[in-house]
DNA sequence: GTGAAAGCGCTAACAG
DNA sequence: CTGTTAGCGCTTTCAC
């Protein structure tokens, strides 16, 4: 029979006529153990082939080993990549990683952090949903104190330690880029304004605009989802507007990239007629015809920094009391939708 | 003071003047208790802000609600797309997902196998490193009965249920096609020939040319790991040959990707002079030019079976005598890089 | 319908 | 250096 249950360092003790208590310490190294009776256990162990049961332990020592993500969606390269990043800083601290997507949806993610916390992770790392508008089911976390890191999508008003990339400094760099680069009329594409990030970098562009004297023109700034379609209605839209721009900045590569699509097929040229810049460095954007210029957002190192962020403070005794807000750096990628000068 | 220990069924129990097994009955459920105690329980648990322990429920339980997964890389498409499968069907019937990557290394593969074990995760789904070549790791959970999937990189020594996609179908389907597409002299980039998956495509690729009589050339055969440098390396090396190909089957987007990019630069037209076609659809393989013709692997369904066939396995009481094998259809998607015929 | 008591497997005082 | 004992928070027989 190997159905039989595990066998626990009861078993071990028994066997060595010994008391648990003393395998338990030979199995963790504690150093009042003779190195002579030490060997003894972990032979016997590894004979008996013993597993240790981490449920135990976390229960016994309040503490899990693990950490909580949640992201909109694990299928996206940006949030793959994040975790990526996060998985193998935990891994090498010795964390285990659990990983729950909200689908943009904020019961889910209420769900999901509930049943987070309830799992007792020792600390949570997450993006917001589209949706969220509310943060109670946060306060769980802070409440105990245990540590939070948001990413991302982030808002002002929460309290904790916070990775984002600086959304303004995109906005601005992409606009003055294309200003550079002999633009005339540099329209943006935005998303939402209810987010933040979408907001700091249309302020961006408009400082940008400014600082060169270019007019600020609201029509030529569009607000949509940035999706592929959003991309396309919205050069359809700038096209027939009276005076057309030449350059658009737009809010990710996926709008950029239908953008492209579109200009293409009606025989607009990129980059002479038209110049564009997207935002995240997507896989495709480098190998497609013509090349994105883009702005890239560094998800992996993100994924680190937010790794050892959060370790960091679950294993300090004292929660720091101030809340930190890494601002990390993107850098921009000049490819050929946008390079009119050589 | 916030940092009190987190409330208990007991505290709730001594509020209430009962006993901690009434509440636990009741919080559960239970059809013993009275509605009305029940209500009374469920009203103050809420009022204290009472959240179960999931590490003391699970320990007591044996049983974790929580399944492993191991991949490769989160970071890639296809793994992150049938991650996202599995969470989706396991958050929907009340399981957590553990994931950790093996950044194609056995050694940490077998790191991650045990530390999933000891975690007591209820089942196990699985991706093997490119370096595994034993699997003593996974016995750990057969000999406990712990059901395990493996999925796209698997074995068939191993005595487990598998979800594959039907290999030699595709290299067959692949080769099939660019001979309907009039090309004469075809070319295989396969990877490690170690590695089951790349065999069946190849004998596929074999079979094809068979069928339609078609001399095969071991010179048109390439082994390598497929990334976009191996690519570039294999079609110099194709085209150096005294009678080189006219199209290859590439055992992904990737290398495909690079040979295009290549042949672009050196003017070899495609899919006039040269037919490719690739293998998985990548993100990208729709949007660069030419697009690429490739076979579409359906990562998330085959995610969303994996759970389900985990799941149902866990919480059936009899185990399968007979491991199952679901092979999945891939989809042939004809784009422009071997669109030679209209 | 409810309570008392034992135990899941491990660890850590405390004692020697 | 090692053993005894208690307990992490929950569930579940077994009583009543």
């Amino acid at each position: 029979m190997d159905t039989k249950a595990s066998i626990t360092i009861h078993d071990i003790a028994r066997e060595l006529n010994i008391s648990a208590s003393t395998v338990s310490r030979a199995l963790n190294n504690n150093p009042r153990i003779s190195k002579e009776t030490k060997d003894r256990i972990k032979a016997k162990a590894l004979e008996m082939g013993y597993q240790p049961n981490t449920i135990a332990s976390n229960l016994r020592n309040q503490k899990t080993n693990t950490i909580g993500i949640v992201v909109p969606l694990i299928n996206r390269h940006f949030f793959s990549a994040f975790i990526s990043g996060v998985e193998e800083v935990a891994f090498a601290k010795g964390y285990n990683v659990i990983i729950s997507q909200s689908n943009d949806l904020l019961e889910k993610e209420k769900q999901i952090v509930h049943s987070l916390f309830s799992n007792r992770v020792d600390g949570l790392i997450a993006s917001l949903s589209m949706q969220t508008n509310e943060f109670d089911h946060y306060q769980l976390f802070s409440k105990k104190k245990i540590p939070i890191v948001f990413f991302d999508r982030v808002v002002p008003e929460l309290e904790a330690h916070k990775i984002v990339v600086d959304d303004f400094g995109v906005g601005f760099k992409a606009t003055e880029h294309l200003i550079e680069q002999g633009y005339k009329r540099i329209a943006h594409l935005a998303g939402p304004t209810v987010l933040h990030t979408y907001r700091d970098r249309m302020n961006g562009y408009r400082a940008a605009l400014e600082k060169y004297n270019f007019e600020i023109d609201e029509n030529l700034i569009i607000h949509n989802r940035l999706t592929r379609i959003d991309g396309q209605d919205a050069i359809k839209q700038l096209l027939a507007l009276p005076q057309p721009p030449d350059a658009v900045f737009c809010g990710n590569d996926t709008s950029a990239l239908s953008m492209i699509v579109y200009l293409k097929k009606i025989g607009v040229r990129i980059p002479e007629d038209f110049g564009i810049i997207g935002f995240s460095d997507e896989p495709f954007s480098e190998v497609v015809t013509p090349s994105i210029s883009t702005l890239k957002q560094p998800a992996f190192d993100m994924g680190v920094k937010a790794g050892e962020l959060l370790i960091q403070e679950i294993e300090s005794k004292t929660r720091l009391k101030e809340h930190v807000t890494y601002t990390v750096p993107t850098e921009l990628i000049q490819r050929e939708s946008s390079s009119r000068k050589k």
